[in-house]
DNA sequence: TCGCTTGTTGACACCGTGCCAACAAGGCGA
DNA sequence: TCGCCTTGTTGGCACGGTGTCAACAAGCGA
């Protein structure tokens, strides 16, 4: 333990409550929702349980926010993407995607695929706005900026493959990131020139 | 009450199975794993709770039974499928998927969704192999029989991005049929014709 | 009618959760 | 330095859900 066990210590609201977040979001990472107690959590943060629910309500609550952490990815260089043609800009797109997707992939990857259980509606809100974000960088990686809600619904459909493909290669290990590239940008190119235009 | 309450009566032991199974189905398919005590379920099976456990054992292995039917498709007709050129075949494999699919959409959809919480080993699994075998439908009907264990791992990523577009369709009413076809046909045409091959 | 097999029940103990009053750490004024 | 007061923190309480098991009885055969 490097901190000190057994004796009580007076933090600040907000430096504590990061504390027990932090511990949570480490739990809630390795083991599932159902495998973690509350009682894990404060142990594992050297605190009494009650404080968890003090500082987040509900273990469900406190997997909210887990998961907001979890899908907070660094927002920055999607706007500096290149302004070649269409095939540049989607190499693009899928590059920077690969790489904050295997950057903290156990966490983010895990995370967007946590609706299911019969699908909790806030956590399934939680998780279509981290998909809503993502398609939206898409089709503003594409070019497709002022676009009606079937692009938006089919970028979102895109984001499912691309998830899915992701899983395909960090987690399963059974594709390499170039046969991910491929498949992705292919795929988008097509959808890009012959299905968005439809709508 | 259709059946006698009150009244202690026995079944045969698959009979029981069968009755409580289909109330859990129908349970499970309304509100989430965690919103469905077994406490429920044996009420609304006029049974008591403790005859949920000596037939199926946990709560979680009433959930596995309960999504493995969910997820059991009436695997007829898709031999049948036309052998004319790849666009009519792929046509053909979409068209049959989203029969399937808007056959009955919320139990289906909503299992093989419900993968995440953390993520269940057991139920990961159960998914997983819906998934493979959903995955292999779309192998021969475009006919790539022998295919190695990339090509299982692409059908898997594009049976990802069929469902994604599905639930666009079908759950969030934003996409309408055709446009969904158009999206999975084209698509298709492009991992079979450009990214299959290199594997 | 009796007895036996076995489908079925009710209760018991255990665990995880949410809540709350009581406690004390640590800063402030005297 | 001492006492007080704010408030971060604790431990215990009650409740609901789960798994298990001995006891019960339904229904068939003798």
């Amino acid at each position: 333990m490097s901190v000190e066990a057994g004796q009580r210590r007076r933090l600040e609201p907000d430096a504590r409550r990061e504390q027990i977040l932090s511990v949570a979001v480490r739990l809630f990472g390795e083991r599932g929702y159902a495998d973690v107690s509350t009682t894990d959590v404060a142990r594992a943060a050297g605190v009494a349980r009650g404080l968890v629910n003090h500082y987040f309500g509900t273990k469900k609550d406190l997997y909210l926010d887990v998961i907001r952490v979890m899908l907070t990815v660094p927002e920055v260089a999607i706007a500096g993407l290149p302004d070649g043609d269409l095939p540049t800009r989607i190499d693009a797109i899928v590059s920077w995607f690969l790489d904050v997707v295997s950057r903290h992939s156990r966490s983010w990857l895990a995370a967007i695929t946590a609706g299911g259980m019969g699908g909790d509606a806030d956590i399934d809100r939680v998780i279509a706005e981290a998909i809503d974000a993502a398609a939206d960088s898409v089709l503003t990686a594409v070019g497709l900026t002022g676009s009606g809600p079937a692009q938006h619904a089919m970028a979102r459909s895109y984001v499912g493959l691309a998830v899915s493909t992701a899983r395909e290669w960090l987690q399963r290990g059974v594709l390499t990131r170039a046969q991910v590239h491929r498949l992705l940008a292919a795929t988008l190119l097509t959808m890009v020139e012959q299905v968005f235009t439809d709508a």
